[in-house]
Formats: structure tokens, C-alpha cells, sequence
DNA sequence: CAGTTCAATATTTTCGAAAGTTTCGAAAAT
DNA sequence: ATTTTCGAAACTTTCGAAAATATTGAACTG
């Protein structure tokens, strides 16, 4: 599989806005504590930490080799963006999923993923077209997966997915809705993932419409196909995905066992 | 001053939501890192530590009698709300503030108050009718504050408007919105401290008409009050707050020297 | 005098050990 | 047979010391 350089934004993408108050995206500082971080969030989001997955600090330890005051701090973290939840004297643990929060979420997804698609339309400068460009180009070369491609060609999908999405809204100037826009977005991916691991639903190429009316500027269709993609990716799990209606979804192996 | 029992969220606020994933709510914990989360906090908003400030380990041990580990995990969890940021190997420091920053939360919080607001008084019950004239009208006994009054009484006026306020939206069915509410509704509190300490203006009771059309299940009027209570507060900020426009507001004192 | 270098100082970051809780299961009591 | 009590084991939380990094300022150079 062909190496894709990192995501770097292009530049200028907020250049007017350069010290904003709105939270601080991560992936860009190097410390160790955020690379800790980042590869923990990676693990949730594909679900090799497991929804409801008690996270004990020796486990961890080992799986990331970092010592506990930085695991806390990252697992903090993960608890702000909503991932893992946490009890005072009784750890932590990977947020559960259910029904009613992909609804949720995505109910909310819709309105912030439209509203930061249009004024990034209006805003759209050449650069901006051409990242889209670039990683429309990117995504499409990798088909999407299926439930017995590997780990690693899944994840390399779900990265190019991101970057594409975020490449379409990022001339957006409201930095606190892209700052949820994002979050958001990741939540979803839990709820992806579960998706491309039981459904063989084969989808149009939603992705080069929503390119094209987004180039064209039309922004009128560009956010009601980006609607709509929301829409059926929601469907699609509730269809699909095994026990997720029944409030039971189980990832790959039987879950941790739940208390009654 | 009266003393006001702790802001309990009346029982069976959400118990159709019990298990949910949006991130939690901090507020609740009682571990001792959590606390000192809380007093940083607070002390954010209501400007103790000013934007831009320089967060440094050793000041902030001695005034929260606590280690840098803790330190480090509260820091971490501000940052993620956006009210600290961080550049690795260069601390922590308080988020600066603005105007665009002021303007592009304000547009946010319109949206997510009048939806919740709206979703709230669909599905209100008895015990949130009451909660909100209990609100109401501990916050009544407060008159707003003006900038000679002692810190004190601000900042307990301050608490009840929060209550009263989160009172008005609690059986809100979408936990996503009501959690990113409560965050954007946390961020405006520190713009209007800074009002606060600046206006002389005196406005006419909004919150008992929002009150009233809330309690008539009046929908459209009450969205409608608490769109125009958002917007007044940002106007009364633009005109009151010296600097806020020029982009140099300071906050009682001279702030900290900033690098060019 | 402006610009560099380098050492001294200040500050942040990382770590593992000590203290404090919770959980689990065996033994005692009902 | 079920519940309660108690203590050992597992785990979490807090802490401050050690390592790493950034900043400051004095001495030096062009």
C-alpha cells in the first residue's frame, strides 16, 4: 500500500483566524503524553479497545510503555472528548455505545457538518479546492473495505476518510463548529467501523458527488448530499449492525461481561 | 448572604438517558483532582487567572495545595475545553480572548440554547417547572451585579445564573447538545465577568419573561427572549468592554507582558 | 553595538514508589 | 442455604524526586 504523507492542513487554511480561543486540536504537538493519546483514541475508534472495556492502568502501561501519571492524563483527556468515561476509585473505561447516541450525535453532525460545509464554500480558496482534490484522489484509490480486509488497510481507509472530510470544510471560519464538527465526527467513526466490519451494503460513490457540488459551489446540494450521507450511514448500522437496536452491540469477540 | 443548597439536578431529569455516552459531566466527581479542576475553573472564568496568563507549575502548587500530577490532569481536561492551551515543553498557559472568538461562540450558543431550550419544554415535567421557578428565583434575590461589588457576591450570582439557566434546558432529550451547551454557556461566562466589571447599563428583567413563556410552554417566545438575551449581552460587550474590540482588552490589571 | 555562544537557572515533563480504595472470596454467623 | 464479616489481593490515586527541556543573562566576537 502506497505511503500517503501526513495530513498536513495547506496553508493558509485559517490564516485570518490564526489565535483563536476554541479548544486546541491535538494531533499536532509531539509530546509523548499526546502520542499516547493519539494511539489510545485510534484504539477506541476502531474498536480495539472495546466499548464498555474496563482500562486498567497496568494494561496499559504495557501496551503503550508509558507510566501511569501520563496514561491519566491521557485518559483525562479522553474523557473530556467523550470517549472513555470515569469513577472516582474505580478507574476508567471505553464509553459505552448505544442506538439512542449514534441518533443523537448524528442529528447533531447534520446541522454543524452543513453549516460548516456552506461557509467553507463561501469562503473556498484555490488551495482549498485542491485539497480536496487531493484527498478525494487519495480516499478513492483505497476501495472501501470490507469486513475481512485487514486491520491495517481499514484504518488506512478511516484516516483518508477523515482527512477527505476535513479537507471539505476547512475554509470554514467558525472555529468553535469546526472544533465540535470534529469531535463529532470521530464519535462517528465508532459507529462506522461497526458498520464496515458486518455490512456487505454496497453504497454509491457518495464521496465524488458531494466533491463535485462542492467544487461547482453549489452549495444548496453540496450540504444535502453531505445530509443525506449522514442519513444512510446511520441506516445502513441500524440495519447492519448486530444488536445495536437491541441496546447489546458486541465487537468481534464477547465483550467484557456487564453487571446483570 | 443566604447560603443556597448545591445545584442537585432534580431527580429523574434524565432517566430516560441514563447510560449515555456523551462526555461527563465533571461537576460531579468528588476526587480530589476533580476539585482542583473546579477551583482552576472557576478561576478562569471569572477572570482570577486572566487571559493569556502563564500557567506555571509552581504558582498553581502552592495556591491549590496539590502535586503536578493533579496539576497536570486538570490542566490537561481545561484544554480540552478550550479554556487553557498548551505547546509542549512550554507549559500552560490561560486561552486569550476576543471578539471574533466572542462573536463566532455567541452564534453557536443561539443555535444550541434555542434548540435545547425548545426540545426541554416538549418534553418538561413538574419537577422541572419547579426547578426553574426555584432557579429563578434564588437568582431574583441576587440583583445583577455591578463593578463595585465584592468578588464574592459576583461570583454566587454567577453560580445561580448558571443554575438557572441549565434549570430552563435540563429535560432536553439530546445529551450531545446539551453537553456542548453547557460548555459554550461556560466559555460566555468569562465575556460576561468582563462585562460585568465594565457596564453600568441596567437591562430589564429577561430572565422572568424567558421564565414566564418557558412556564406557558410558549415555544417560539421564549427561543425568541433567549435569542435576544444572547445577542444583548454580546452588544453590551462590544460597547462596554474597553479594548475588546481593538483586540487588547485587559482585565483589571495591566495582564502579562505578551512577546512582540 | 548588534549578534552569538555558552553556562547557569528556571520550568516542564516523565516516572515509579507510597498511600489509599475497592473488589473478591473464604470463613463465620444467621 | 443465604447473608455478613473480615482480610488479602488488585487496582487507583497522589505525590515529589529525577530527567529533559527551555529561558536567561553574562561573556565574547565581528
Amino acid at each position: 500500500m502506497a505511503k500517503v504523507l501526513p495530513a498536513a492542513p495547506f496553508e493558509g487554511a485559517n490564516e485570518n483566524l490564526a489565535a483563536t480561543t476554541a479548544p486546541q486540536d491535538v494531533s499536532r504537538e509531539d509530546a509523548a503524553t499526546f502520542d499516547v493519546l493519539r494511539k489510545m483514541r485510534e484504539d477506541i475508534l476502531c474498536c480495539v479497545l472495546k466499548p464498555d472495556q474496563k482500562l486498567k492502568f497496568g494494561e496499559l502501561r504495557q501496551r503503550y510503555d508509558t507510566s501511569v501519571g501520563t496514561l491519566r492524563e491521557a485518559l483525562s483527556h479522553l474523557v473530556s472528548e467523550g470517549l472513555a468515561r470515569t469513577e472516582s476509585g474505580r478507574g476508567f473505561q471505553v464509553s459505552p455505545i448505544s442506538l439512542a447516541d449514534f441518533l443523537d450525535l448524528s442529528e447533531l453532525r447534520v446541522y454543524l457538518e452543513t453549516k460548516t460545509l456552506a461557509d467553507a464554500i463561501r469562503h473556498g480558496t484555490d488551495a482549498w479546492e485542491a485539497e480536496i482534490v487531493s484527498s478525494y484522489f487519495l480516499l478513492s484509490k483505497l476501495a472501501a473495505p470490507r469486513q475481512d480486509d485487514p486491520l491495517s488497510v481499514k484504518q488506512e481507509w478511516g484516516k483518508r476518510h477523515k482527512r477527505y472530510h476535513d479537507a471539505l470544510v476547512a475554509t470554514c471560519r467558525s472555529p468553535w463548529s469546526l472544533h465540535y464538527r470534529s469531535e463529532l465526527f470521530d464519535q462517528a467513526r465508532r459507529y462506522h467501523w461497526l458498520t464496515m466490519i458486518h455490512s456487505r451494503l454496497h453504497r454509491r460513490n457518495e464521496h465524488i458527488e458531494i466533491r463535485d457540488a462542492v467544487l461547482a459551489r453549489d452549495s444548496d446540494r453540496a450540504c444535502s448530499l453531505l445530509e443525506q450521507h449522514i442519513r444512510t450511514t446511520v441506516e445502513q448500522a441500524v440495519t447492519d449492525v448486530p444488536g445495536l437496536m437491541r441496546g447489546n452491540a458486541r465487537v468481534l469477540k464477547p465483550g467484557t461481561r456487564r453487571k446483570s
